[in-house]
DNA sequence: GCCCTTGTTACGCC
DNA sequence: AGGCGTAACAAGGG
């Protein structure tokens, strides 16, 4: 599903062909999806650039900002192309009746008018105006590990909640904070004041270190506990001890038995 | 045909 | 007041 790295993704992906192009028209839009004047805005409006934080995507036009959030399975498709690989946890195909908001563009180099599709089966997706970025947490890609020691100092939750908070931190999703609670050795249930700084440190170290990787692998779905490692029940890749499973934060949450502590 | 999946929000409780 | 936990929503996939 969308996380900090498929958001990433996906405004680099369209970022080039997108700045300076000017919307020509509304080809389709979903009342669930697409908040209030958010067609009036963007019909005629030239998009100047695409701004990210956490996975909050921003439209900036010359007449004001549209936030793209993608939910649990929206993406961007260019035309017939989508601008990342599929979805784990996505529908697998990318039948027009699942478009919830399409744009007609006209770029700014002159190709011709393509279609840019917001692509949603489950509709979690949102299009608001001005989006409200200000509660949102320091980015997870920049995150420093002063900002993290501070998150994690005022919060009795379980460390994998916290992780979640998209007010804490901006962009972990369930898959990435898996990811790198195992990284770190941290056990996903621990209370997140009470992580040492040595083990912020090595938190912090995973967080700084995996995103970059999966990012080039392409997408959170990449690491060690991938979506087929979640399902089935194997061993730690690490040490062999079983994983365990259980809903931290309230979601399915994995962990190894035996280094994660 | 039931149950699983996750990002966000609403709501009850303490 | 605010932190925390849980449920609800959406709907395709197994």
């Amino acid at each position: 599903m969308p996380e900090v790295l498929e958001v990433e993704l996906a405004r680099r992906g369209v970022a080039d062909l997108l700045s300076g192009a000017v919307v020509r028209r509304v080809l389709r839009t979903d009342d669930l999806v697409v908040g209030p004047g958010v067609d009036d805005l963007i019909t005629g409006a030239e998009i100047e650039s695409l701004d990210r934080r956490g996975k909050q995507l921003v439209i900036v036009t010359d007449r004001g900002r549209v936030g793209v959030h993608f939910g649990m399975t929206g993406r961007w498709l260019v035309d017939d192309v989508s601008t990342i690989g599929e979805l784990a946890y996505g529908s697998g195909n990318d039948h027009p009746r699942w478009d919830r908001w399409v744009l007609e563009v006209e770029p700014a180099d002159g190709r011709g008018p393509v279609r840019l599709r917001l692509h949603d089966p489950r509709r979690l997706g949102r299009v608001v105006l001005e989006p409200d970025i200000g509660r949102l947490g320091p980015d997870a890609l920049r995150l420093t590990r002063r900002q993290l020691a501070a998150v994690l100092a005022r919060r009795m939750a379980p460390v994998k909640a916290v992780l979640l908070d998209q007010e804490a931190i901006a962009g972990l999703g369930n898959m990435l904070a898996d990811e790198v609670l195992w990284w770190s050795g941290v056990d996903p249930r621990r209370a997140a004041r009470s992580l040492n700084d040595d083990e912020v440190a090595a938190l912090h170290s995973a967080i700084k270190r995996r995103l970059p990787v999966m990012l080039r692998r392409g997408g959170s779905h990449t690491g060690v506990l991938s979506p087929d490692a979640r399902r089935a029940d194997m061993p730690c890749p690490r040490d062999g001890a079983p994983l365990m499973r259980a809903t931290i934060g309230g979601r399915t949450t994995v962990w190894c038995s035996a280094h994660q502590r």
